[in-house]
DNA sequence: TTCACTTCGAGAAAGCATTCACAAGCTCGG
DNA sequence: CCGAGCTTGTGAATGCTTTCTCGAAGTGAA
């Protein structure tokens, strides 16, 4: 049935798990016990042999004839992705973007908490958004250290992300999530995630122009 | 020489002209006239081999033995991803983050201008956020008409996603850009992108647990 | 003109990811 | 306990993407 042992999961697969970690918690609140592949993959918006195939990577955790329990699915997930564990994080920059996320309550709730915020602005440090003081560039490297964060968020101008990307590294951070609009390069132990506006926007563009559409447009249905 | 004529553009090459471009407008800005795969590869963080099959579905736009001219290959791009002209959009939720993105002068930049901002609890409404003023809800079909616009932003809690996507939809909107953490569903005209900040971090996490790091660490470098 | 050198374009190979298709395994009613 | 009915897990097939490789085409010096 399959070597449940260890397996190396793809990345693809990797970035579909927060995807049925999320339709699960949906399933949860419903009090649904189990659900089938093909029920999962509605709420995730994929194909159910993709649903099959990624979770097989996990070992075989349904149940032929029945689906998938739920609670147990959902368990062994947030193991996978370290969501049983606390992730501290620190955002850099408390401009408008900074300010944003540090005000977001939602993903506090998964286990990354934003406990540092830091910008270079004289007028910007001492202030406070949300539940944070802005701090000074100067203390990143302490931060980082007594409050065991893990993760860097980079909120700054393009033209800071690398300057800033080697201060985390430095600092001894190993995640970084990048919203400038900029390419940062980094020593191989680093993962690097990036997230950006324009890019998405000028997606849309291409195929808005062509009369197409992006993605694997199997989500459908809907009266509209 | 290849034939240059109508070709299909695969998907990961689409998703890439977005970070050629930015590495064009660098090259522009340093006064380069032209640039080889190599360089732009080592901007775009990608390698060079790719670089050079995905320009060449756009056409021949190179020249053997000095590269690519700057100026044309930007001019090119701009074309293939519409950015030489107008995309109006507007933002559905006026928070946190709608409220982040609207103040945003920086994407308005490039054809993307944010021209609404509706959202539909009382008290946003009339509100001022940077130059824009809160609209209500029912204003989005005349609004969408009125001005032109193609791009919908959706910026509310995951739970209105749906919804808000279906007026939108309704609206006569094409393309739209999701913030919120839930999968909507689209009749297959309609392209989505979504911007996952959870999902992010949780890929993150996922590597960061097992001591490796996601993507193809091919960024390298940088004495740290 | 010729030659050494550079760089593109694109076929072909290799590597991943998705989808198909079905045997295996489970449940439940009778 | 059996057989009908579901649903998983996974090899195999397909399709897409990346990488390799090298001929063709350009430059500039002599
Ligand atoms: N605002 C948005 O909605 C939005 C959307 C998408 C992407 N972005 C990107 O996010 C980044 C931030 O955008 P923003 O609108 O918040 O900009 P912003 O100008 O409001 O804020 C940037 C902050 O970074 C600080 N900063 C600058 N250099 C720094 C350095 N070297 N070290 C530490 N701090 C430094 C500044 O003092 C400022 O507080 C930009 O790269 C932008 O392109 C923003
Ligand atoms: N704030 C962030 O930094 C951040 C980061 C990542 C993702 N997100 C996501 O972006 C979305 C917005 O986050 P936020 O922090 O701005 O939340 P928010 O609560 O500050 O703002 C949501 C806004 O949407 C409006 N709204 C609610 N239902 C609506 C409806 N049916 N029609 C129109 N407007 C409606 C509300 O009135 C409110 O103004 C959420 O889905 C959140 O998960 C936010």
């Amino acid at each position: 049935m399959g070597h449940n042992g260890r397996r190396r999961i793809p990345e693809a697969t990797v970035a579909r798990l927060p995807l049925y970690y999320r339709s699960l918690i949906d399933c949860n609140e419903r009090d649904l016990a189990t659900v089938s592949s093909d029920q999962l993959a509605e709420l995730a918006g994929v194909n159910a042999a993709k649903v099959r195939k990624d979770l097989s990577y996990l070992g075989s955790y349904g149940t032929r004839g029945v689906g998938y329990d739920v609670e147990y699915l959902l368990h062994e997930i947030s193991r996978e992705l370290g969501l049983t564990q606390d992730w501290p994080c620190v955002i850099v920059g408390a401009g408008n973007l900074g300010a944003a996320l540090a005000n977001y309550r939602g993903f506090g709730a998964r286990g990354f908490r934003i406990v540092g915020l830091v910008d270079d602005a004289s007028d910007k440090v001492g202030q406070t958004v949300g539940e944070l003081t802005v701090e000074p560039m100067h203390t990143l490297a302490n931060m980082v250290n007594e409050r065991s964060i893990s993760i860097g968020i980079i909120a700054t101008p393009a033209s800071a992300a690398q300057p800033v990307a080697d201060a985390l590294i430095s600092a001894g951070i190993r995640s970084v999530l990048n919203f400038a609009p900029a390419v940062i390069s980094v020593p191989p132990n680093v993962s690097v995630r990036k997230v950006d506006l324009a890019t998405e926007l000028q997606i849309l563009s291409f195929y808005q122009l062509r009369g197409l559409t992006s993605g694997p447009a199997l989500v459908v249905d809907r009266p509209a």
